[in-house]
DNA sequence: CGAGGGTTTGAAGTGCATCAAATAGTGTGG
DNA sequence: CCACACTATTTGATGCACTTCAAACCCTCG
């Protein structure tokens, strides 16, 4: 798989070459293993992420310390840009959750860019637009899904919504992960996921997961969402 | 209490006057009484609305029946403008719960503004990252806060955050409503809220709260959030 | 004053969390 | 290539928070 550049990102797609040749020449390629925390929920911001490759957990933690998992971006997927509107401070955690390549870039090139090139700013604003839609589900699903249900939407953004036949997935991070970024507890993921092969009869072998059709997981899941299922725009958001 | 006007609204602050004025020449002012509904999710939009009194119930539904409140938004605010970024289609539905004047203006208005002022555009940009900000905690809390916590965190946002002495706080609308908003069920409120009087010492009569100093309650609740308390700018957010 | 909705209270059920422990899987050094 | 160490995952038992169903109470408004 080749790594993404900056120009298929969304938000860059129309740029101007010169845009582009700008930020890139202030680029910071830089590889991660695991663990690794590149910046803080309140740091502050002079520089935003491009993901080459590998997975980045967005989180943030209370003072009594639970940890909540915001999203989990990879390749292709840009983060860290949103404290321009935030005073330049971070308003979560990043942390590489499996190894990769990730690239930092200036914010202030990003910020020159809106406010000059409006485009630009409205690029940016379709941006917002889209991730805010898919807050909005998040937040309904929280109220209307159960764990099963939650994570057999996980799983249909995970599959291509043309396929009609058999479907073949493999999660993509680990499980306790998934479950974090679910909102529940790995025994609770563990499951949950057993509930849901019980009722939509789809096969699990370690992290690969495969069903006849998606029908079997749409008829269980969708019920208790607002969005009609091909409800793949939201998928990219970030 | 004079009701608001358009440029006191965040959004239209900095707006030229002659764009006031062109879109105020198109604007219908209308009275609704509790249940009506102003537009239902899906349905194509022309106009969004700006609140000149009462209270709109911003909500969708589900094919299993489920009714989820996303928001509810009073005098000053606008909703319904997001359509522009979902092809003119309403990405929700809207009710008024507390009859009062809504104002329904132009979207071809916006749509035009913002794509030809670069400056409404990166306004329109921060009212966006102020509402995903919200959406963020929104989210937050509904993994990390009980029902007591959630709803001292809605109080707190009513109270006036630099009062220092003894604070009152009226409950804008119907309990039931209150409940739906925080995502939980009319009796569950019913006793978080009893729970949430022993735990914090504060006084309850009807829709009437009243408390020695918010300290009791902010150090109830916000250990349970990662923003630090005077979150008050989450406030307005629309 | 009475009807109707809003609110509270009680009793029982469900779903998820928590604690504990067993099992499977993975990567490492020898 | 194997055994060990460590982590991820599963399973069991139990508790707590919120929901659900039912009924009483209260408040307001015609």
């Amino acid at each position: 798989m080749a790594e993404p550049t900056l120009q298929q990102n969304t938000l860059f797609q129309r740029c101007s070459d010169s845009f582009i040749k700008e930020i890139r020449a202030r680029a910071q390629k830089q590889h991660h293993s695991k663990g690794k925390v590149l910046f803080v929920h309140g740091d502050q911001a002079e520089r935003f992420y491009f993901i080459k490759s590998g997975w980045v957990k967005i989180f943030r933690e209370t003072p009594a310390g639970t940890q909540v998992v915001v999203d989990i971006f990879s390749a292709g997927q840009i983060f860290g840009e949103t404290a321009i509107f935030e005073d330049s401070i971070y308003p979560y955690s990043a942390e590489v959750v499996e190894k990769g390549d990730v690239v930092s870039l200036p914010l202030s090139n990003l910020k020159l860019e809106m406010e000059s090139n409006n485009k630009f700013a409205l690029d940016m604003l379709a941006c917002m637009a889209r991730y805010r839609r898919k807050q909005d589900t998040e937040i309904e699903h929280r109220s209307t899904q159960n764990a099963a249900q939650r994570i057999g939407c996980f799983l249909l953004h995970l599959a291509d919504p043309s396929e009609t036949g058999s479907v073949k997935i493999h999660l993509p991070y680990d499980k306790t992960l998934v479950a974090a970024r679910l909102g529940m507890q790995p025994e609770t993921f563990s499951r949950a996921l057993a509930k849901l092969r019980d009722k939509t009869g789809i096969h699990i072998k370690g992290a690969d997961i495969e069903m006849d059709s998606l029908n079997q997981l749409i008829g269980y899941v969708c019920v208790a969402c607002s969005s009609e299922f091909p409800c793949k725009d939201l998928k990219a958001a970030q």
